[in-house]
DNA sequence: GGGGCCGATCAATCATAGGA
DNA sequence: CTCCTATGATTGATCGGCCC
């Protein structure tokens, strides 16, 4: 037992949250690939860069996330809608974009 | 950037929330470092993750300095030497590489450092 | 056919940040 | 200030691939 927290003094002493708008990127990350929440090491690079973190920071943020939203669904499921809706309005321009392009060329 | 074959099996769900996916279903098999007390038969696995004493961590920290990568000999020499499996020193080392692997790579590069003076 | 290594990930835990 | 929860980081160990 006193076996202790030889741990101590390690860095997640000197942790610090990531900036709202870096939250939200990754969630937004997260949720729109909800099926298969895996970025490539390019991605992660890109997030990386999009929220001022290190790639490493990308990685525990996705692996903790990923454990604890199966964990514990039901818990998350506001947050799902919430970011399910604002990328399903993104999709809606895409989409309608894509709709506009064909019109004038159909294979 | 577009999988295809995800989705094996959706799930029922008919409210039009959150499926679940395969990534949630996946679980890991427990550890299979029994080790102080190898059960009687029936073979169950402690399953639990080994915490290694200060003195476990110096010495193999030691034996990293000096070597990254270990001989069959030396693996066997130490882990008798700390009482951990040869595995559990493998491992250890496995590890300790890729650690300090993404240290150089980060510890290389942290250009912009905001507030860099103060 | 097996063993080790790598890269990514898991899963449990630690220690702190932040809110009521 | 005292809980209690959210969250980033660490780490022993697993999984799939690859090589020899």
């Amino acid at each position: 037992v006193m076996i202790l927290r030889s741990r101590f003094l390690d860095a997640r002493r000197k942790r610090r949250n990531f900036s709202k708008q870096a939250t939200e990127i990754l969630n937004e990350y997260f949720y729109s690939h909800l099926s298969n929440p895996y970025p490539s090491e390019e991605a992660k690079e890109e997030l990386a860069k999009k929220c001022s973190i290190t790639v490493s920071q990308v990685s525990n943020w996705f692996g903790n996330k990923r454990i604890r939203y199966k964990k514990n669904i039901g818990k998350f499921q506001e947050e799902a809608n919430l970011y399910a809706a604002k990328t399903a309005v993104t999709a809606a321009h895409a989409v309608a974009a894509a709709v506009q392009n064909n019109q004038t060329n159909s294979p | 950037e577009q999988e295809a074959p995800c989705v094996p099996e959706p799930c029922p769900s008919a409210g039009g929330s959150a499926q679940t996916f395969e990534w949630m279903r996946v679980k890991r098999n427990p550890p299979k470092t029994g080790k102080s007390s190898e059960l009687g038969l029936a073979g169950q696995p402690n399953a639990i993750r080994t915490n290694f004493s200060t003195k476990q961590l110096t010495e193999l920290e030691k034996e990293f300095h000096f070597n990254k990568y270990l001989t069959r000999a030396r693996r066997v020499e130490i882990a008798a030497t700390l009482e951990l499996n040869e595995t559990q020193v493998k491992i250890w080392f496995q590890n300790r590489r890729m650690k300090q692997k993404k240290r150089e790579k980060e510890g290389l590069a942290p250009a912009a450092a905001p507030g860099a003076a103060k």
